[in-house]
DNA sequence: TATTGTTATACTCTATAACTATA
DNA sequence: TATAGTTATAGAGTATAACAATA
């Protein structure tokens, strides 16, 4: 029960109470999610990659071969939005799909030669920002919010 | 550099590799909050709000007379979205404006009976679904999360 | 001239449902 | 019948720029 405030970042000293806001946990997901995208990758090959096309070609790119479905089940990408989103990357000439003999509905995925060479280049870069340096965490801090981050995404629960 | 698995929900052995995908920040902030709305905001009059059109009536409940432009860098929603937002709120008959004298550009905005009452009913529902309960998480784990994510949000940068 | 908010356009992503082609 | 993916539609949110009214 916090009672916290925020002040303008300019000269106005307005002050805005948040009430306990900032101790819900879903709306400070989104406001640090938020501030971390503006902080993190507005650099990052903005022109060529979202983050979730970038994402996409990384998860590719470690299972060659993927099934379409699964691969936006993991993602937690709607498979409607998959498919429009895989079409650029095809369009782009990253991404190429594959239909297999045994089931003729399901689709495979693979990088291309550039699609991998994209990836590459961006690996190091995107881990680069992602050590939390960047949002003014320490090492140690950072350790703290990935773990509790991974319990909620990855967690079975009863 | 944690290699992670994710395994599949149902009952195919498919695993699919993250590598060190759930070693950055960003992309670990962007699943977490997916499944964090999933779980908590299911239910949450989803009808009647959604969670950014809470917040926005939040803040007016505890800041009323806020300048529109100060609400949007506030909650981080571009102005051009908060036009549109807030002019859903005047319709459901939440929100009103009102220009005042001394700056007849600036709209100040405050809550109805109707819009205080909806926030007051929704309060409570609000703060118990987000005491990291729903999500598998500790007291000592949820205050510690809190605290990252506010410094994440909230911290001047250098 | 600068600021506050609005309108307009285009695009990303979500949510849903209807559809196809396979199995 | 069920499954994998596609298409279509509607809406939310972002990004950007041009604009009107006011300061």
């Amino acid at each position: 029960m916090t009672e916290t405030t925020v002040k303008d970042h300019d000269e106005e000293q307005d002050e805005v109470q948040l009430g306990s806001l900032p101790d819900s946990i879903g709306f400070m997901l989104r406001m640090a999610q938020i501030t971390a995208f503006q902080r993190l990758f507005e650099s990052f090959e903005s022109d060529t990659l979202k983050p979730g096309e970038f994402s996409t070609l990384w998860v590719i790119s470690i299972n060659p071969g993927i099934k379409q479905g699964l691969l936006a089940k993991t993602l937690q990408i709607k498979p409607a939005h998959m498919t429009k989103l895989l079409h650029r990357m095809v369009q782009a000439g990253y991404v190429r799909r594959e239909v297999p003999a045994d089931d003729r509905r399901s689709v495979l995925l693979f990088l291309t030669p550039d699609g991998r060479e994209l990836v590459d280049r961006q690996r190091e870069i995107f881990v680069d920002r992602n050590d939390g340096q960047g949002l003014g965490l320490t090492k140690a801090e950072t350790a703290q919010l990935l773990r509790l981050l991974q319990k909620i995404a990855f967690q079975r629960m009863p």
